[in-house]
DNA sequence: CACATCATATACCGTACGGTATTTTAACTA
DNA sequence: TAGTTAAAATACCGTACGGTATATGATGTG
C-alpha cells in the first residue's frame, strides 16, 4: 500500500536522526498539503462535508486524487484541516488587533468591530465556519464534530478570560461571565446566519451594536 | 413516461367535473405523499439535503424508489416539503398556545417559553429546521433556499406584528420592532446551535431568560 | 551522472447514487 | 365479478462517488 510505505520510510528517517535532508524533503509535501487545505477550505465551508466531492478538491487544486490521497488519509482529514484553516484565518485576524488593546472593554469592542468591517469576506467565504460545521457535522463525521466543539470551547474561554481580567482589574462590573460569553457567541452566530441568508448585513450590524452598548453599560466609570 | 400519464389522467378527470370518485381516488396518493414527508422530515433535518440519500427515504418509509418518484418530482421536492413539515410541526404548537394569550407581552413570553419546555424534542429532531436548512441549502438547491427565506420573513413578521400591536395598545414602550425581532430570532437560533452542539441546554435556557427579562423591561406598568 | 526516494499522475475498482421505464399489484366502478 | 385505472414494486441505467494500486516524473544525494 502506498500510504504505509510512505509513512514507514518517513518513520525510518525519523528513527535515524532529524537530518537536514529530512526537513527539506518535508517542505514540498507540506507545501502541497497546505495548498490543498487553502484551496479547498472555502469550498468545504460553502458546500459542507458530504456536499464537497473529491472532484471539487481536484478541480480547485489542479491536482489529482492520487496526489490528494498521498497527502491525506481521506476526505475527512482534508475537511478537518480545512475547518481548522477557516477558523484560524478568521481568528488570527481578530486576535492580532485584539492584542493591541490592553483593557477588557476595548478588546471586546475590537473583537465585535471585526464583524462589522469583515462581514463581506466572511459571507463570500460561505459564512462562519463554526456555524456551518456545527450544523453540517451533526451526524457521522465525529472528528469534524469534535473539532468544532473544541473550537467553540476555545472561543468561549477566550472571551471569559478577557471578562474575568476586566473584572479583576476593576474595569468592569461583576457579571456572569460564562453566560454573557455564550450569549455573545450565540447572538453573533445567529446574526451571521440571518444576515447571510436574508442578504441583510444590517441585521448583523444592528445586533453587534446592541452588544457594544451592553459592554459599555458594564463599564466602570 | 409514468409521471406524465398519471398527471394527464388526473387532469382529464378534473376537466370533466369534481366527482366524488376523483376526490376519493386522491386520498390514497395524498396519504402516501404525507407518509413520505412525515417519515423523512427528521432525516432531512439531521443529515441535510445532499447527506440524505434516496436509500434513506426508502428505508424510512418502507417504500421503493418507484413509489417515491410516483409521488414527487425529485428528491428536491421531497426536501422542500420535508422542511415545510418540520417548520409547521414546530410553529403550529407555538401558535396554538400563543393565540390563547391576548396581550403582546404574554404572547412573546409564551413563545419563548416553548423553547424552554420543548428543546429536547427539537434537539432529537436534529435541531431547528430553519437554521439547518439555511446553512445546508446555501449553494445550489434554490427552491429550498427560497423556502427558508420565506419562512424566516414569516416568523419575523409574526413577532413584528405582535410588538406593534402591543405598542398600539399601550402595553409596551415604543421600540425598534424590526431590530428587536431580528435580535430575538438571531439569539434563539444561535443558542439552539450552541446548546445542541455542546450538549448544554442551559445555554439556550439562559439566553431565553435574558430575552424574557428584556421583554418585561419594555412592559408599561 | 547514477541512484534512491519522494511526490504526483494515471488507470483502475466496487459501490451506490439519483433517476426512469416497465411490470405487477391493489382499488374502485360498472 | 370483470374491467379499468391508479399506485406501488421491480428491474434497470448511466454516472460519478470515494478510494487504491501502479506507474511515471521530479528532486535531491553520493
Amino acid at each position: 500500500m502506498y500510504k504505509t510505505t510512505l509513512k514507514k520510510s518517513k518513520e525510518k528517517k525519523i528513527a535515524y536522526s532529524y537530518t537536514v535532508e529530512y526537513i527539506c524533503s518535508m517542505v514540498r509535501s507540506e507545501k502541497t498539503r497546505q495548498l490543498i487545505i487553502e484551496k479547498t477550505a472555502s469550498i468545504f465551508n460553502k458546500k459542507g462535508y458530504t456536499g464537497t466531492y473529491l472532484s471539487d478538491l481536484t478541480n480547485a487544486t489542479g491536482l489529482t486524487k492520487g496526489s490528494i490521497y498521498g497527502n491525506f488519509k481521506d476526505k475527512n482529514e482534508v475537511a478537518v484541516e480545512a475547518f481548522k484553516y477557516n477558523y484560524k484565518f478568521q481568528s488570527e485576524q481578530i486576535l492580532e488587533i485584539m492584542n493591541q488593546e490592553n483593557n477588557a472593554i476595548d478588546k471586546l469592542l475590537v473583537f465585535l468591530n471585526h464583524y462589522k468591517t469583515a462581514f463581506r469576506p466572511i459571507f463570500n467565504n460561505g459564512g462562519c465556519a463554526i456555524l456551518n460545521t456545527a450544523v453540517d457535522a451533526d451526524d457521522g463525521n465525529n472528528l469534524l464534530k469534535e473539532e468544532v466543539i473544541k473550537t467553540i470551547h476555545n472561543w468561549h474561554q477566550r472571551i471569559v478570560t478577557i471578562l474575568k481580567e476586566g473584572i479583576k482589574k476593576n474595569e468592569l462590573e461583576g457579571i456572569d461571565v460564562e453566560n454573557f460569553s455564550y450569549r455573545i457567541i450565540a447572538l453573533v452566530e445567529g446574526s451571521v446566519m440571518l444576515a447571510k441568508t436574508l442578504d441583510k448585513p444590517e441585521i448583523l450590524l444592528n445586533n453587534i451594536d446592541f452588544l457594544e452598548k451592553e459592554i459599555n453599560q458594564i463599564k466602570k466609570s
